[in-house]
DNA sequence: ATGCCTTCGCCTCGAAGA
């Protein structure tokens, strides 16, 4: 089983890259996220046609998630429980896969702006809901893993210039500790079991030519329950498509597992 | 740096992203 996570900034410009990426990559699930598009602008028929299944759950402009799969999805939710939220940052559904019955969540992590802000103080409030729905979750699901774009690089490792960001929006202690309130539930940062070296970012801001001289950030994420991570195989960073034109400013990560 | 680039909406600039 291959998945993999991806925020393409606008589904609507980046269907062709998605297209290509599917076609040389062949995932068996792609979580998509910033779709912005509404569910009736979704392109689902030139999906389908690429030979893959889709759920979605969108909104113009901004946010909206995706799935992409080969194989149906079951018991969907576009909602974190008991959390009021007309923003569009939610995909959870249950999988058949090669290593049995995987569900997986799909999230597009609030960004928090600045810190301090109202939009800092949704992200940390939503960041909660998440840990408590993640609890339940880990609990019913031995095969769990939850993907996204997580707007928190973990540590100073996943940071271009630790001492620059420290304490600014993606990296400030209470954005760390909520995701690690969430690893402490059980869960993994899958990247970290394959890969211990930092310069190796998944996000490279669009200004100032921070791509070519690699200066980004690890933000979006693999995180996987006990089972699936005994079970992986490999996690990796493609940043292939960073390079193509008229690229997303993040790129895809991706898991196997055996 | 209230900068840089890219997206969207509504309308050719402002807001937001990270």
């Amino acid at each position: 089983m291959r998945i993999a996570t991806w925020n393409v900034n606008s589904l609507n410009v980046r269907l062709p890259q998605v297209l290509e990426w599917l076609a040389e990559a062949k995932p068996d699930l792609l979580c998509l996220q910033e779709t912005k598009l509404d569910d009736e602008r979704f392109p689902q028929d030139l999906i389908e046609y690429a030979g893959y299944r889709v759920v979605y759950s969108g909104q113009k402009s901004y946010n909206g998630v995706a799935i992409l799969s080969r194989n149906p999805a079951k018991d969907v939710i576009t909602e974190l429980p008991g959390l009021d939220d007309p923003q569009r940052r939610v995909l959870g559904a249950t999988f058949a896969t090669d290593v049995g019955e995987v569900r997986v969540l799909d999230l597009y992590v609030p960004n928090g702006q600045a810190v301090g802000t109202d939009k800092y103080a949704y992200k940390l409030d939503w960041l909660a809901r998440l840990r408590d729905h993640l609890a339940e979750q880990i609990a019913a699901y031995p095969k769990l893993v939850v993907v996204g774009d997580f707007n928190i690089a973990p540590g100073d490792l996943d940071v271009y210039d630790p001492d620059g960001w420290r304490g600014g929006i993606l990296c400030s202690d209470a954005e760390r500790e909520a995701l690690r309130a969430l690893l402490d539930l059980g869960l993994s940062d899958l990247y970290r079991g394959f890969h211990d070296q930092g310069e190796r970012f998944s996000w490279w801001d669009y200004r100032g030519n921070m791509f070519a001289a690699n200066r980004g950030l690890r933000i979006d994420l693999i995180l996987t329950s006990a089972a699936l991570r005994d079970a992986a195989s490999d996690c990796r960073i493609d940043t292939v498509p960073r390079a193509w034109a008229r690229p997303s400013d993040h790129t895809p990560v991706v898991a196997d597992f055996a």
